[in-house]
RNA sequence: CCAGUGGUGGCCGAACGGUUAGGCGAUGGUCUGUAAAACCAUUUUGAGCAGGUUCGACUCCUGCCCACUGGA
């Protein structure tokens, strides 16, 4: 059967180190799960430091103005892990977002086939939340009230919800996606919190020390902080210091302290790092046949490489 | 040494003579076409120190300590 292994974890646990490592140990080819490396020309802020000579499928694929979602990332991830099986290669997958790694092995009880409606967003996206609930609990009484509260409060889903329920019903048979059966293989790596939030702030700084502000003023030059892709950590922080200094160079009074705002942006820019990480790792705990492993614990590597070897020897 | 200003929970920061805002952080959680997104919950009473006034003080008064600013 068409093996598929994952490489998943919260950010700065060392992933696509380990993936390289595995893709020459098993013969195999590796495939993104990031929803940001997606962008080009975000490279320092969204960590692109793998080695030039390996190639890696889904990185640098749209613009930071373009939008992106699960979906686009589901097809071509799909089509790219069919053509490594053709070459009789391991397809590993390595990144943190969740979403993404689900869609490639959790491909039942979706809706993904449900479009999008531009017009409808475009409405719903300046109503109130209040609104958002009441429309939905008038289109589905007994849904809405099964929400938590959490998705409740969530503009966002509770626009999807009602963009699912609205939907003119013509192509409610989902054609099945799945043409090949894959066994997958989900191996996660996580920390302790401390740690994690140790490693990030060191990337933090190398990252502003290898020229991220550079590369914030490059991408201006061509997008606007509205575009999706600025709405990236590295980046976002740094609208303030953006903005500010160049309000003042416009009105040319009080000289600002740049240095202070730009600590600010990189401080807060780390306390975002820290809130994904944790993010993330609520995420993976919760999906059922994944393999955690604590890569501060002893022996850490040599378990994952048993558990990996058990599963590729198999039929 | 004198004067002014100020000392509030892990940090920032309000209001107020009588149920202590809010923000950040931290912690846990939600999630199926924005996911590095968006959202929820928990962090329940602390006022520099010592007194005093008051039915009641973080809030008013006195002394001391500390910090910052200005003056000698």
């Amino acid at each position: 059967m068409n093996k598929l292994l994952i490489i998943s974890g919260p950010t700065s646990t060392g992933k696509t180190k380990l993936a390289i490592a595995l893709a020459k140990k098993f013969n195999g080819e590796l495939i993104s799960a990031d929803s940001r490396q997606i962008y080009k020309g975000m490279d320092i802020g969204t960590g692109k430091d793998h080695p030039k000579n390996i190639p890696i499928h889904l990185i640098d694929v749209i613009n930071p103005n373009q939008t992106f979602s699960v979906v686009e990332y589901q097809k071509l991830a799909k089509s790219i892990i069919e053509e490594i099986y053709k070459k009789g290669k391991l397809p590993i997958v390595v990144g943190g977002t969740g979403l993404y790694i689900n869609s490639l092995i959790d491909s039942q009880n979706q809706t993904y086939h449900i479009k999008p409606m531009p017009i409808l967003r475009f409405f719903l996206n300046r109503l109130s939340t209040k609104w958002l609930q009441k429309i939905y609990s008038i289109l589905d009484k007994k849904a809405f009230d099964g929400l938590n509260n959490s998705e409740k409060h969530n503009p966002h889903r509770l626009i999807r919800k009602i963009e699912i329920k609205l939907h003119v019903r013509t192509d409610l048979r989902v054609r099945s996606t799945t043409k090949i059966k894959i066994n997958p293989l989900h191996i996660s790596l996580t920390a302790p919190n401390p740690y994690l939030y140790q490693q990030i702030d060191k990337r933090v700084e190398n990252r502003i020390k290898d020229g991220l502000i550079k590369e914030i003023e490059k991408l201006l030059k061509k997008y606007k902080w509205s575009d999706p892709g600025l709405n990236t950590l590295a980046y976002k922080e740094f609208k303030t210091l953006f903005v500010e200094t160049h309000r003042v160079r416009l009105k040319n009074n009080k000289p600002i302290n740049e240095d202070l705002i730009l600590n600010q942006c990189v401080q807060q820019w780390k306390y975002n790092e820290h809130a994904l990480a944790r993010r993330q790792k609520t995420w993976f705990k919760n999906q059922p046949n994944i393999h955690i492993f604590n890569i501060t614990s002893t022996g850490c590597y040599k378990n994952i490489l048993y558990t990996i070897t058990k599963w590729y020897n198999t039929e």
